[in-house]
Formats: C-alpha cells, sequence, structure tokens
DNA sequence: AGTATGACTCATT
DNA sequence: AAATGAGCCATAC
C-alpha cells in the first residue's frame, strides 16, 4: 500500500505516518494554474507558520517526487523567486511561471497580491 | 549523537 | 526604513 486515502489536509498531524514533507506536497499541487502561494502561508496552513523553511525544504526534496509537485508557484513571501537556484536552471522557474500567464520581473512576480493563493482561504 | 545549514518569517533595534 | 537576531525543525555530515 502506498498511501491511504487522504481526508482532509487542513491540520496536520505531522507526527508519525504522514510526513511533512508530504503534506506540502499535496497542498502545493492544489495550487491552481496560475496562482503562486508563499512557503509561510503553507505552513501556515499545515499548523506552524514558522516551519516555512521547512516548507523550502520539502520542495528541495519534491523533484524527486511523483506526480510532479509545482514548486515554481512557491515563492517567499514577497513573492520574489528564491527558489529559482534550486531549480534545473536558474531560469526554469520563470519560464515556467511565465508560460502559465506569471509575470516575472527582476525575480519578483507581478501583481504577485492579485494572484496570491491562500490555502488557509481558499483551500476549506 | 551533536552541530550546522537552509527555497523563511517576524519582532526588535 | 533598513539591518539584525531569533525561532523554527527536518536533513546532512
Amino acid at each position: 500500500m502506498k498511501k491511504p486515502p487522504e481526508e482532509k489536509p487542513r491540520v496536520i498531524d505531522n507526527s508519525k505516518n504522514y510526513s511533512f514533507f508530504e503534506n506540502v506536497w499535496e497542498v502545493v499541487r492544489k495550487i491552481p494554474k496560475g496562482r503562486v502561494s508563499t512557503y509561510g502561508a503553507i505552513a501556515n496552513y499545515l499548523g506552524t507558520r514558522s516551519s516555512a523553511r521547512m516548507v523550502g525544504w520539502a520542495m528541495n526534496a519534491s523533484f524527486s517526487v511523483k506526480p510532479k509537485v509545482p514548486a515554481q508557484r512557491v515563492v517567499n513571501r514577497n513573492g520574489m523567486l528564491t527558489g529559482k537556484i534550486h531549480f534545473a536552471t536558474p531560469t526554469l522557474m520563470e519560464e515556467l511561471l511565465l508560460k502559465e500567464g506569471i509575470t516575472v520581473k527582476n525575480e519578483i512576480i507581478v501583481d504577485f497580491k492579485k494572484i496570491f493563493w491562500d490555502p488557509n482561504v481558499e483551500l476549506i
């Protein structure tokens, strides 16, 4: 058995069976195309807003996970593509976002506030 | 097993 | 307003 059918991610009990990372990936996959979220928002959704670093860590591990995790839709709270350097190429993240209709200028997402997707609000 | 590091964020100075 | 320090906790060494 790979993993039991998930019920409601909401507040996750990241104690044992469910790893913190898997929860992060699940939430990130739910980010609609053309929208973006932040590490902090995801961390907050998982229960601890201070664990934003772990979200970033989970993204680093997300490259070897399937289905693919749209890591390019996760940026820091300023809308800055801080994680681009971790992609295959430093420009890949921006390219992917651009293909989704998101404009990136100087490594900052334009109209970031408008396309910001907060799991706490949208993903009830 | 202990220390160091990180795709972050917030409060304080 | 910009800079600094602290909190956070899972991996890596």
